[in-house]
DNA sequence: TCCAATTCAATTGCGTACGATTTAATTTAC
DNA sequence: GTAAATTAAATCGTACGCAATTGAATTGGA
């Protein structure tokens, strides 16, 4: 993972690394009118695709834990995004489900972040190149880590 | 940036956003034994290219305020990794240099990754692709801030 | 049935990230 | 030479991330 040349700009950690916060300080500018934060927003669209999950569903997909998601998701519920309530059946588990608001808001939000993109025609073919690549990134790093 | 499928696993900024944690999970096995967090690992990669910056300029390669390099510097002076002293001429500046004991364990380190990344027999030329790739990504994102 | 193992969410503690502000030192303009 | 502008680090407050632990609810085997 690492190559012989160990400066900073030839290391792929940092670039990621460097890349992804730099899409957090994006991803902020264009949902700041939203009161959401970025991590926020994975949620949205991980429930917009699937409504009502219970929270451990949705830390599976986003690769989060209670940790951080319990904290994260009552901040969404104050801010109205959301509800957590307990399934009849099972005590342990969580649903969380969007709200009215959350499902409105959905198109808004997403003509906000086009917006934002607009600017700068992106080349969709790239766009998928790099997505492919980082896929493989991420499977590698998963191997790793077993 | 954002392509029309608006799934997760279509988002660039989540591949990326995922990618980054993952690398910083990997580094943190390797570096356990050292008693360095991910970012201060970033910080000894910069002295070891360039030894006693001022800490503007250290914020500047890793794209770090003062606010988060105050203290990451401070817990790694405790640690015996750096030094922390103002110059004579301009009382301002913080320059920040390596101990005796982070120049002497700079090999055992690489060694260290280096031997957690062995098994995976990465393709060099793939991580030159993706490498590439990511700082075209990183280009973007910067025009897209400015 | 009943208790041990399992499954979950919540909590705790620490280290980032980062916008915004403050404070101190130096430089510049006049 | 001095006040205003600039530069730089530190501080403050909020929100993640995540390892480790806790505690409650459920399941499963004797």
């Amino acid at each position: 993972m690492a190559p012989d040349d160990m400066t900073l700009t030839n290391q792929l950690c940092f670039s990621v690394y460097h890349a992804s916060r730099l899409f957090t300080k994006f991803y902020k500018q264009a949902l700041e009118p939203f009161q959401l934060t970025y991590p926020q927003y994975l949620v949205l669209l991980s429930l917009w695709e699937e409504d009502r999950q219970p929270l451990h569903k949705l830390g599976e997909r986003l690769d989060f834990g209670s940790n951080t998601l319990t904290p994260l998701l009552k901040r969404m519920e104050t801010n109205g995004w959301l509800t957590r309530r307990l399934p009849a059946t099972d005590h342990r588990q969580l649903i969380v489900s969007l709200t009215e608001q959350a499902r409105d808001a959905k198109p808004e939000i997403f003509a906000a972040i086009h917006q934002c993109v607009a600017q700068q025609n992106v080349d969709v073919s790239k766009y998928n190149d790099t997505l492919a690549m980082n896929h493989e990134l991420i499977a590698t790093l998963q191997r790793m880590l077993k």
